[in-house]
RNA sequence: GGCCCGUUGGUCAAGAGGUUAAGACACGGCCCUUUCACGGCUGUAACGCGGGUUCGAUUCCCGCACGGGUCACCA
């Protein structure tokens, strides 16, 4: 046994597992050819970023076009960022929006898949194996720097305008003896395993990554850290190995890890692994409003940051896949156009056409989307996910809507399956608004009566129309009739007709319409009026009408 | 500061060495119309700046400016 080896067996004495162990129980993947493997691989934070949704989106139908494996993988190297049912809430929130995993974690300890365990804190061993082989073959060593001196190296760096970091000369540790080793590891010393970096300052690598083309940057020379004191591993040292066990073809994560690929790079030819494809995505901006210009969405400052917050806004999961793919692929627009009825899965999804710099969020759009959306739902759909939404968000419109199903489902039904349909509705939030003057409990009764109409002549019509009223009228014969009514009291046919002679006439049928309207629903602005007069029964009509000349007589 | 990435209307964006520089959202107008919505038509509005290369550059090259990222025993 010669030094290095020696050393290896001194740092990891229970480590009694070679890499071929893992490279024979994790074999490459059998799939068609041209199938991808990706993953999503984000940190237990209980937190799930609009972005890393994002990034899962993208992986998954990388993926899945490709008829390849997307799978869960979670990074929980770092103990401190943890935080309780982590694993669980970004389940549940990919699940939530309809983005399934083929392998990995399925809950906070189970997981499905051969080339678990597919979280890292259970990945230690594997993770020791490798580094014990690189201390074997000199490309790995202790280092016992403490903090104090670190940060003194890094001051001395920065004053002399060097490039900071443990490299060269300030690579204290690197050709430390077995014997020193041993000495200080009795001693109690702690110290952390570092990559014997083989790049050279002069050297540049260059990559092709899958959205922003070639990029050329300085070779890695830095000695990062493998292996944190702990035992466990950094992210770049999990990342090789993790990536190359579970098979991935192609890396999707976010372009702030553009800066450390050299370190990637170096790291997977040092192992003897076959690099994966990169595709670096740049992060979602939002507008800011005190500098004007652009930044990241940013977890602290912005609510909407947050998946949470658009599951309790009630946007359908399918509205904000639908908005993440018009970002994702601007073509999406144009083939959702074409295509109304389509899945979304028959688009063709394309890493290179997903743009380099990085889109603002924006709610407007959601919104239309949202809309465009809904609007092609039925009644009962509408109802089903309103009253799921609702019995988490809002109790008193579940209440209301679950109380009388069917009275909900004709509210919802109002309009609804024209083929020019309302977008009234964008999100389950918009709801309670649409539908308040159908429930008591909701609607608060007040009357926006038009002030060009005087208060007599507002009762005459009402008073008149309550005498008129015939629920039995089929809706072509409703409005010929108040039309009719209307010409009788002294308004005009119809807005035209008035603004010939205004004179001659109280107002227009829009007029009576629009008292008759209010009387009923308290706005000025409704759907149509017939079809809520019949989804509110004549005796409720009846009532408000009677209501309404109590107000109004006041 | 070093290294990297980016920059087409307010927003998302297509685009090619010569185009009237698409489309969608938002905004304005008109039409349809009993209100609203929907729909139709229509309008305002863009290639960051400076040098090259070229007959011609928004497109290619070089600078600059601006924005972003990164430089941990965090991911």
């Amino acid at each position: 046994m010669n030094d290095k080896q020696s050393m290896a067996e001194l740092l990891f004495p229970h480590i009694t597992k070679t890499p071929d162990d893992f490279e024979t129980q994790y074999p490459e993947r059998d799939l068609p050819d041209g199938a991808k493997v990706t993953r999503f691989a984000p940190s237990p934070t209980g937190f799930l970023h609009m972005g890393s949704l994002f990034a899962a989106l993208v992986g998954k139908r990388t993926a899945s076009d490709s008829e390849g494996v997307f799978y869960l993988r979670i990074e929980d190297t770092d103990k401190k960022r943890e935080v309780e049912n982590g694993v669980a809430s970004l389940v549940d929130g990919l699940n939530s929006f309809g983005i399934e995993i083929d392998e990995g974690m399925i809950s906070e300890t189970e997981s499905k898949g051969l080339y678990g365990p597919y979280i890292q804190s259970a990945r230690t061993a594997i993770y020791q194996t490798y580094v014990k082989a690189l201390v074997a073959k000199g490309l790995a060593y202790p280092c016992f720097m403490t903090e104090e001196e670190i940060s003194g190296i890094r001051a001395v760096q920065e004053s002399e305008k060097k490039l900071p970091g443990i490299y060269g000369e300030y690579a204290k540790y690197r050709n430390i003896s077995y014997d020193e080793a041993k000495a200080r590891i009795e001693n109690g010393e702690e110290y952390v395993v570092r990559l014997a970096s083989p790049g050279k300052e002069e050297n540049r690598i260059s990559f092709e990554d899958s959205i922003k083309g070639r990029i050329e940057m300085p070779e890695n020379i830095l000695d990062v850290v493998l292996l944190k004191k702990d035992g466990t591993p950094t992210y770049h040292f999990a990342h090789a190995v993790d990536d190359h066990l579970m098979r991935t073809t192609d890396v999707i994560r976010g372009d702030e890890w553009i800066s450390s690929a050299p370190i990637h790079l170096q790291l997977f030819e040092v192992l003897g692994f076959k690099a994966p494809r990169y595709a670096h995505i740049a992060p979602l901006q939002k507008e800011d409003a005190e500098t004007g210009g652009k930044r990241k969405l940013s977890k602290r400052k912005d609510p909407e940051a947050a998946v949470e917050y658009y599951k309790k806004a009630g946007y359908p999961a399918e509205a904000v896949i639908e908005y993440l793919l018009t970002i994702a692929n601007s073509n999406y627009e144009e083939w959702r156009l074409a295509n109304p009825e389509a899945e979304q899965s028959e688009f063709k999804f394309s890493l290179s056409k997903m743009s380099k710099a990085g889109a603002l969020f924006d709610l407007a759009k959601l919104n239309d989307v949202s809309k465009n959306y809904i609007c092609t739902l039925s009644a009962e759909e509408v109802f089903d996910l309103t009253a799921e939404w609702a019995k988490e968000y809002n109790e008193r419109l579940y209440k209301c809507l679950t109380d009388d199903e069917e009275y909900a489902k004709a509210v919802f039904a109002i309009e609804r399956g024209n083929e020019k349909p309302r977008k009234d509705i964008g999100k389950w939030e918009d709801v309670e608004a649409y539908v308040s003057y159908f429930y008591d409990e909701l609607w608060d009764k007040k009357l926006d009566f038009a002030d060009n109409i005087s208060k007599d002549d507002m009762i005459e019509i009402i008073e008149t129309y309550k005498q008129r009223y015939d629920e039995n009228d089929p809706a072509e014969e409703w409005f010929p009739k108040v039309r009719e009514m209307a010409v009788e009291l002294g308004y005009a046919k119809a807005p035209k007709v008035y603004k010939k002679n205004p004179e001659e006439y109280k107002g227009h049928v829009g007029d009576v319409a629009g008292t008759i309207r209010v009387a009923v629903t308290g706005r000025r602005n409704t759907p149509d009026l017939y079809e809520i007069l019949q989804t509110l029964g004549v005796d409720e009509v009846m009532r408000r009408f009677d209501n309404a000349i109590a107000y109004l007589t006041r």
